[in-house]
DNA sequence: GTAAGGATTGGC
DNA sequence: CCAATCCTTACT
């Protein structure tokens, strides 16, 4: 089995190339003390561009979403209702604000619940995916069959964007 | 400076 | 159904 970390270029594509290819590859997590943990990927969204009034970016670029105006490869983490760290891979080229929200693995469904088990906050913001010695992505070594829905809790951005079918969630095939 | 609200979760 | 809990954003 060949364990192989994903690159930049993986990241720097659109968004709506790069989630659907999401689940089934493995979030790699090594802790402060050594331990080294692989999660199967099993649900993500995209969030695109400013456009998008879903995604945090359509405010504009701030202090919080300037790190989703990188290039692709990097970690934009938030916290939502005052206790829950949210994990989202920024994706695309510079000056396009994407992400992706890591909402389940294996072993953790839900996106709070996810970065609470993994122990991600504030201090990953920024990370870079292709060369952290913490947190890092590899190759997919099972093939998942991938169910796109709309994405869950932005009822507030409205038509068209609540009935984007940006929510991708995997099963083994 | 102040206020409103959220890419969630768990308990009643 | 609804409170928890605090950071980000938009202003009376």
């Amino acid at each position: 089995m060949k364990r192989e970390r994903l690159e930049h270029n993986f990241y720097i594509r659109d968004v709506l190339d790069v989630a659907p290819e999401m689940p089934g590859k493995s979030l790699v997590r090594q802790f402060d003390n050594g331990s080294l943990y692989r999660y199967t990927i099993l649900e993500v969204e995209a969030y695109r561009g400013k456009e998008d009034l879903a995604c945090h970016a359509s405010k504009g670029r701030t202090n919080r979403t300037e790190v989703m105006y990188h290039a692709g490869g990097k970690i934009y983490v938030y916290l939502i209702y005052g206790m829950y760290w949210m994990l989202n891979f920024v994706t695309g080229e510079q000056d396009t604000p994407q992400a992706v929200l890591i909402r389940a693995v294996e072993g953790f469904d839900g996106p709070g619940k996810l970065t609470r088990g993994l122990q991600i906050d504030s201090s990953f913001y920024g990370e870079d995916l292709a060369t952290s010695k913490r947190i890092w992505l590899e190759h997919a070594t099972e093939k998942f069959d991938i169910v796109r829905t709309k994405r869950i809790g932005i009822d507030y951005a409205g038509e068209p964007w609540i009935n984007k079918p940006w929510r991708f969630v995997g099963t083994r095939q």
